[in-house]
DNA sequence: GGGCTCCATGTGATTTTATAACATCGATGA
DNA sequence: TCATCGATGTTATAAAATCACATGGAGCCC
């Protein structure tokens, strides 16, 4: 079934959104324009509602919701689900953070305060996930709406595959 | 495929997929592709498998899993979990069925037989659902994909939105 | 200050969705 | 005959999400 051989990466040293970078700075960057937008529209960025975004800015690819609350119990913070639920619907409403439908799991906003549509490439092998733009209104699905006179509000765009480390991991 | 163009009032006609046509057709030449494919493969389409796919059929929404098992014990099949979830993995697997991810629900393919990457529409207002065709690779996704490097193997592309009839009814 | 509302947080309990683990049975074929 | 395989069935459990209700602080009006 699951091809051994490719341990998952580790988040901490692996090339991540499928590109080496930076990445103390993603998590400072991802709390910054938390708080410009939250100060902006008048939202309240509450500790756990920072804390969670904290951990899902630590790591490039999607969190369950167990494993958030995990964390944030060990933060200190309640330890029921629904403490872990409410903080992520407040990012992901807020467009702070987005849900993975294919992994029912959570991933920080790579691109926090600019209007977008996400689309994700999922790794299968390292379970990383890079963020990227869609453009819904265009293409086929677009189109196919136009035509049946369906108006879209909300797109879910997912790409399930290999990204270009473990494919190289794979070749060798 | 179905033609749409009946005149109404026929009550085996009802708008669905967002489009009228004869319904009673889609079953019946669903469950015979679904034949036509799993004889040609060397698939089982067993009773339950059968039974599940028409069950999907009748609808042109998405079904939960107890959904489709609650029919599938009224039909005198097994009562357990496993006995929807086999079945569905079966069709999905072979393409005689898409799961929504959005909504953890299943729906009877619109085009069996031919090798696509689905998209669909769902209404958030009457849970209806229309299958269109995606093409993954063209557009902002595959672009990103290709400049990422990452091997694109399967799509996950669903628009939340209302549809005509239920736009219309708003309107209203 | 007193009392009010609002909203965020916390809790226990429950519902919904999905899998694990194992037994049986019929078809196939050595 | 009997070994194997895949399908179906069962019980039990895991994982994901929500409900219902209590508490407590911030802001506000009087």
């Amino acid at each position: 079934m699951t091809s051994p051989g490719h341990p998952k990466a580790d988040p901490a040293t692996e090339p991540v959104g499928f590109a080496a970078h930076d990445h103390g700075r993603c998590v400072a960057t991802g709390i910054a324009a938390a708080e410009a937008r939250c100060s902006e529209q008048g939202l309240q960025f509450t500790p756990v509602r920072r804390k969670a975004l904290e951990i899902l800015l630590q790591e490039h690819r999607a969190l369950g919701a167990y494993d958030v609350l995990d964390r944030l119990r060990n933060a200190g913070f309640g330890s029921q689900p629904p403490v872990a639920y409410r903080a992520l619907d407040f990012l992901v409403a807020n467009g702070l953070a987005h849900k993975i439908e294919r992994l029912n799991a959570f991933i920080a906003c790579a691109h926090p305060g600019t209007r977008h549509s996400p689309a994700f490439m999922i790794c299968r092998l390292c379970d990383s996930v890079a963020e990227a733009h869609a453009t819904p209104t265009r293409g086929a699905l677009g189109q196919a709406a136009r035509e049946a006179g369906f108006r879209i509000e909300r797109t879910v765009v997912e790409a399930e595959g290999v990204c270009p480390s473990c494919a190289e991991k794979a070749d060798a």
